[in-house]
DNA sequence: TAGAATTGTTAGCGTCGGCTAACAAATAAA
DNA sequence: TTTATTTGTTAGCCGACGCTAACAATTCTA
């Protein structure tokens, strides 16, 4: 498949944004990536032409079932990233989404696969299968709201 | 500064050819990177612009004080991510350095600082300042022969 | 429902960083 | 020293991915 970092990102945002049961436009798209609202749109014609998202002109965005499984394999990388950074060196929250958002494009699936079973066995996890969505305080997977004791996993 | 991946690469490169004694030249690099010659010469052109290489047409190309204190920070970086890969996670040589060269631009100075750190103390190191040049077996710093026990620092 | 505000699109620009094709300079060999 | 080989340069192309300016469609509101 191939896609570029920028891709990825739109993608994770799509899938991040379509959490909140509301259509998804290019402005949220523009917002969310802090980028304008015409090189969303060019992106977003770039991934409808790959297959990855729905879209016809004036219409809503939504992942097809390959944009969405690409989505949720980016996601992982990039949960697994900020976990590392955040819990495994301390690193701030801000500071480790900014780096996490470009080491998942740098890490190949061989080093992700690993940097999991390294995070799972030192953190003293079960697994990783259940993640946090920072974003609307509810697991990406189950869906359940995050409790307020700070748990990692559901 | 910012420099881009790119350029942090050729000055990587530049860097560790120049270990050789020899003059570098346009082909070693392209060569180094496997990337073509024009690429090469347009990418060192940039860099002689922003005072990182020393460079005239058909000439020798050195880094500057200020490229090779670039240099320095680059591979500084991008050996902490190495072998970060290779002692910590267990990821093949080859595979990490690929994994390297992206990671180390993705890292903020902050969580490379704390990465450092981290691999010092889980691998029961004293420090970092001495580093193996896996190019040409030397230690980037001391220059002393690697020996054959594999001892990670000088 | 008409006008204002918001949202979305198009066109075109600029930079980065590769590439090929073609040629020029330098070096090695006959 | 003349030719062949290697090395280096120039010109120009292309894709990715931002941007602004201008305009079009849609939606909200008075």
């Amino acid at each position: 498949m191939n896609l570029t970092n920028s891709q990825e990102e739109y993608l994770k945002a799509i899938y991040m944004l379509s959490n909140n049961n509301k259509e998804i436009r290019v402005t949220d798209i523009a917002n969310k990536l802090n980028i304008t609202k015409p090189s969303v749109n060019k992106g977003i014609k770039n991934l409808a032409q790959i297959d990855m998202v729905n879209y016809k002109t004036y219409g809503e965005i939504t992942l097809t079932d390959k944009g969405m499984l690409e989505a949720k394999r980016i996601l992982k990388k990039f949960d697994v990233a900020k976990l590392f950074l955040t819990e495994v060196l301390g690193i701030d929250e801000k500071r480790a989404e900014e780096d996490a958002k470009n080491i998942k494009y740098a890490l190949s699936s061989e080093s992700e696969k690993k940097l999991e079973e390294y995070v799972i066995k030192i953190l003293n996890l079960e697994d990783l299968k259940c993640n946090w969505n920072m974003e609307n305080e509810k697991c990406r997977t189950c869906l359940r709201i995050k409790n307020k004791k700070g748990e990692k996993k559901c």
